[in-house]
RNA sequence: CGGGAUGUAGCGUAGCCCGGUAUCGCGCCACAUUUGGGAUGUGGAGGCCGCAGGUUCGAAUCCUGCCAUCCCGACCA
């Protein structure tokens, strides 16, 4: 175990806490459910932006950027989505503070705005609101537009990366001419999503849809990927939003058809955040600390030179520097870590903590040998290899890294995850063993809602291609024609 | 918002019951010896004891009020 992280299986909930502050991924900050994310922790998160918004240029999308605060009108627009969200807004209502002569600053009352402002929770209602002034012909259609923002929901209880107040995200937000084009873009998201979490983080998910009470406050169909954590709890990884006319119609966003006919515009939005950051820890790291997949780690390869005098570190640093230019060529960073003021097995325990794929370790004793120690992070083995074919060796080595720990995620949640046919060995699954439980459920809101009350487990998605059976209703008995996918959820 | 806990040096803590100006460890600074798994020694620096009142000659300690954070629940990406 490293120093100042409780083992896993002691509290998962703090050995998640001990770990984003000690690998300095994050820290609190002086406002509640608020985090500092530190620069290590940043630059996890701009590797994912980096991949993602390629994906989405890939696809056809552009990035734009619409204001933080929205009028407070806009949300009572789509009744269902103010009702999603009204609870958790932070509302602006003034612009001014001023001393009270006592040397306390205070809100100037005088300032009062004539509307109130809402902290965006989310952009649907101020990005169709824009959408009206840019479409008037189906000419005008698709937009495909993303942004990459910050949104702020008031949670009850937060916690790091996973719920905080204020978090980074993206949303996209596209309008087009039918709803078939809408919901194939709405299906084409959570495919790039799927892509992104499986091969970039080595998370495997379910990609499925979600039921009407778990549907997105104001779409017509919420589609998801749902990935399982270390603890049996599953966590929802991104969302990709079906929302029909709704918005259109909120906003009054019309079109003019290529046959002359006037109709409302239709609309999807998609999004994941740094919650994914939350995803990627839970999913891999161990009691030592982060376990990175190679794809998303800040550093991929480090050389800690072991020597006794300077020329020693000279002849290692001369090396190194050889093979630092082989492996840029190859795309892959390297860090030397050459300061004298920490020794050795400091920096082993470090790195592990930090999560570095590969560290390499090397000595005047490998220098006669032209050999490398090479450790990995995600097996925890060492082994003596030559200096000669290291950079391929390395190279390789990451493909095998990136693919073990995705394989590994995958057996767990292969072994996490039953077929139950029987409320009482549900429920003492839950307990005994928590995990993905796949069940028939009669399809009402009603059966689902007494199941989250009984049980905390809710119905994760309805697995998109699921096979499909005739069975019973675990709780009411009536009959269903597939399987749903239940879980306790974060 | 309900339940629980905690606020003492950068971090983790002792002291509080029984009032007398704060203990220990890690970390930090200097020097020396070290360097193949979290070094050792010597010397040193660092404190509105969460905040505000009250009791007292005297408060980290007793009393009152407040604030903050974390954990568990309801809510949620």
């Amino acid at each position: 175990m490293s120093k100042g992280i409780i083992s896993k299986d002691e509290d998962y909930s703090q050995w998640f806490n001990d770990l984003v502050i000690k690998a300095d991924l994050a820290e609190y900050s002086p406002v509640r459910g608020c985090m500092i994310i530190k620069p290590y922790g940043y630059s996890i998160w701009e590797k994912m932006q980096a991949a993602l918004d390629k994906m989405f240029k890939d696809t056809g999308h552009s990035n734009a950027y619409f204001p933080l605060l929205i009028p407070k009108s806009f949300f009572s627009k789509e009744a269902s989505h103010v009702e999603g969200f009204a609870k958790e807004c932070a509302v602006v209502t003034h612009y001014r503070l001023k001393n009270d002569g006592e040397g306390q600053i205070i809100v100037d009352e005088e300032a009062k705005l004539e509307e109130e402002l809402i902290i965006r929770p989310t952009s649907e209602t101020i990005i169709w609101n824009t959408y009206r002034g840019w479409i008037q012909s189906y000419r005008d259609l698709p937009i495909l537009v993303n942004q990459w923002a910050n949104v702020m929901r008031w949670e009850m209880r937060t916690r790091l990366f996973l719920r905080t107040s204020e978090f980074l995200w993206q949303e996209g937000h596209t309008a087009h001419a039918t709803a078939e084009e809408a919901i194939a873009e709405t299906e084409q998201m959570l495919e790039v999503y799927a892509d992104f979490v499986e091969n970039w983080m080595s998370v495997p998910v379910v990609k499925g849809r979600k039921t009407a009470n778990e549907r997105f406050a104001g779409a017509l169909d919420t589609y998801c990927i749902e990935a399982l954590m270390q603890d049996g709890k599953a966590l929802q990884a991104g969302t990709s939003h079906f929302l029909g006319q709704n918005f259109a119609k909120a906003f009054d966003v019309k079109f003019t058809s290529k046959e002359g006919k006037l109709d409302y515009v239709w609309a999807t939005s998609w999004g994941v955040s740094t919650r994914l950051m939350g995803a990627l820890i839970m999913t891999h790291s161990d009691d030592a600390g982060l376990v990175l997949p190679p794809k998303l780690a800040p550093i991929q390869v480090v050389a800690v030179p072991i020597y006794k005098h300077d020329e020693e570190l000279e002849n290692i640093r001369t090396y190194i520097k050889g093979l630092s230019a082989e492996l840029r060529a190859k795309g892959i960073s390297i860090k030397f870590d050459d300061r004298d003021t920490q020794r050795p097995g400091f920096k082993f325990a470090e790195y592990e903590l930090k999560g570095v794929p590969l560290r390499i370790a090397i000595g005047s004793r490998d220098m006669q040998n032209g050999t490398v120690e090479l450790a990995r992070r995600d097996t925890k083995t060492k082994e003596t290899v030559n200096q000669e074919g290291l950079a391929d060796h390395i190279e390789q080595l990451l493909e095998q890294i990136q693919k073990n720990i995705y394989d590994k995620a995958f057996n767990f949640r292969a072994e996490n995850t039953v077929e139950v046919n029987d409320y009482e060995e549900f429920k003492r699954l839950l307990d005994e063993k928590p995990g993905f439980i796949s069940a028939h459920w009669d399809g009402t809101p009603e059966t689902e809602q007494r199941i989250k009350e009984e049980t905390k487990a809710t119905i994760r998605c309805i697995p998109l291609n699921n096979k499909q059976e005739d069975g019973k209703c675990i709780l009411t008995g009536k009959p269903s024609t597939q399987r749903v996918l239940f879980a306790r959820a974060y």
